[in-house]
DNA sequence: GTCGCCGATGGAATCGTTTCCACCTTTGCC
DNA sequence: GGCAAAGGTGGAAACGATTCCATCGGCGAC
């Protein structure tokens, strides 16, 4: 008898059908080895039940669960939502589940969300880390035995494969940019100096300006719209104001064009701006912001690609592969000129 | 002995401390009736070998998989990325985890989805509908006994309980306001008219404008940047042009901006212009948008709300419960006013 | 001193699959 | 016509947790 509520088994289906479990097993793997008559009569108790393989059950049996677990900071954010739904693709072109845990940047929730995922016996691992330097995190990468790739950021000395954005080559290439304008005092503008992707941009900013012998004007004290319209109405009261602001992050980016907006500072005309990291309203605003694009869902297919390419060996070696890819995998940006930087770009498509 | 790579059970954490499973199943269970001494040596134990629990053997003895499932248009989506967060904070705070799956609004992806999920067993599942009158769909989730809360968008005769914005009301509200600017010839713009959230919206809008006695101006080919351009021109060049476009989504409204903007026609002097939906940059677009704020957030965090209300009392009463709530719960908009109707606000905060 | 209770513990069945192995037909080939 | 190979099939043992039930001291109460 089987029970309302509960589902039917696979045992249920197989007395039904009049045949053995073995049989049932084999239908819903593909159906090889069994007869058509068999085959069919099986399928037709199986609709009729409407049974669904207790996923649980297989996994137990050592079979793969066929999820993967997604490690942000935040999914509402535009760019890791962009990931995600790129690495979801990816998941489901493997047949498996994407599950979605947000850290809020904080390392204890991630730590916490990755021994869950670990309960559950995600297949891997995409991670974003809040952290780059942490040591925790670094020690339980190497102690879990699931592939982990990580991206955006990536972990120090954990020896995981990470795909970034050239966030060096990128600021770089921004600087130069506005350096090309003739722009000599150029405001570096931030926040959060923690984060690796920000450490990088302002590396690439340095290097430019003083291959140049140009002025460092870094200020990373930006948090939210206050502290930027402060920083800014700072800078430009000072008896050498900046000619050029260069944003490391797109809030940034907007709470300064919002500033400049308020101020009635004329952009490009009395300050230029270029932002880093494209934004969905940057070319409606006007001036249209000039900013460097980063390929966002470039960032979450590919690390979902390296990490199911680490998976699918398992399949043929039972061995574990003993060479965890230590690569990185680093894309490239693009400039996106549009008037803020002074440039005068013929056409832009919408 | 314990094999490499694969990870230690509950019966080699008991031989390593030379206990019996039983009471290392209390242990990690809360260790309550286990002496003081048995419970630190097994913890010990658990420590020392990075014991996880493997979930799949507890789902398989009938717990719950402590996941649900999240089916939705796109992640991508501002929209449904804050609703996706909000539910995920929630099922975090129950101890669960959010998978999250994307239909791309294909109702045959969507099905597919689900069933994924439901081999999975999630403990309850968050759905944004691909099509509201889906027959399919209706006696899927009919058949399944798990816990169901569409949000967004409802699925007719599912008896399904459903969490939505009050649309019908917002365009209403929307329409009245324009209407109080004394604009005679509103044009509603809009695409997609399958949707139901966007049918109940030109509902309002319809509502509003023949309580009114002025002519309803409809036009739903929307569906890009071109075809609103060449929507709006069309209009624009009629020999009684609209005085004011009510745009249906904030797709829909950014176009409208932008062609107005191209084409140089005046907001609002020439054509006043509010959007369902509030976006991003809408207030620092010159001139700033009028829009329809839906309480996105409170989308996603109430629909989980109701889905894990659901799911407790099973905890106490081993029957499921008989009632499925059908309730439909909708949440109020609020008319956030700024320049693009016509109005001339104060202050807005950033 | 025994009785009965309680707290601490463990043995073993169970959940729903997969899969190893064994078995029984066919069938093709000499 | 015999015989191996191959195809179709099923029984039963895993997988790793939970949990029912039994056991076993110790101890206060009579």
């Amino acid at each position: 008898m089987i029970k309302p509520g509960s589902h039917p088994t696979l045992a249920d289906v197989a007395r039904k059908a009049g045949v053995g479990t073995t049989t049932v097993s084999r239908v819903i793997n593909g159906g090889h080895r069994v007869s058509p008559r068999t085959l069919k009569r099986v399928h037709a108790v199986i609709e009729q039940l409407g049974y669904m393989p207790n996923q649980a059950a297989r996994i137990l049996k050592g079979e793969r669960t066929k999820t993967i677990g997604l490690v942000v900071p935040s999914i509402a954010d535009p760019f890791f939502s962009s990931c995600a739904e790129a690495a979801q693709e990816i998941a489901r072109a493997h047949d498996s589940l994407l599950i979605v845990t947000v850290t809020n940047n904080d390392p204890h929730i991630e730590m916490e969300n990755l021994n869950v995922l670990m309960r559950h016996r995600t297949d891997g691992l995409l991670l974003a880390p809040a952290n780059y330097q942490s040591e925790a995190l670094a020690e339980f990468l190497g102690r879990i035995s699931t592939p982990v790739v990580t991206f955006d950021r990536p972990v120090a000395k954990a020896g995981v494969p990470s795909v970034v954005t050239d966030n060096y080559n990128g600021a770089r290439i921004a600087t130069e940019h506005l350096v090309s304008h003739g722009y000599k005092r150029i405001l570096c503008l931030g926040g959060e100096p923690t984060l690796y992707t920000l450490r990088e941009r302002l590396r690439g900013y340095r290097h430019a300006i003083e291959e140049h012998g140009l002025p460092v004007i870094v200020d990373m004290s930006v948090k939210d719209y206050k502290s930027a319209e402060y920083a800014i109405e700072s800078h430009l009261a000072t008896s050498q104001p900046p000619e050029a602001i260069f944003t490391l992050k797109n809030s940034t980016t907007i709470y300064a064009f919002e500033t400049l907006q308020k101020l009635r500072v004329a952009i490009p005309k009395s300050i230029a701006l270029l932002g880093f990291d494209d934004f969905e309203l940057a070319s409606t605003l006007r001036p249209s912001i000039s900013v460097i694009q980063q390929p966002i869902e470039d960032l979450g297919r590919i690390a979902a690609e390296i990490l199911f390419e680490q998976l699918l060996p398992a399949k043929k070696s039972k061995y574990p592969s003993p060479k965890k890819r230590q690569d990185q995998v680093k894309l490239e940006t693009r400039l996106v000129l549009r008037h803020s930087c002074g440039c005068n770009p013929t056409q832009e498509p919408a």
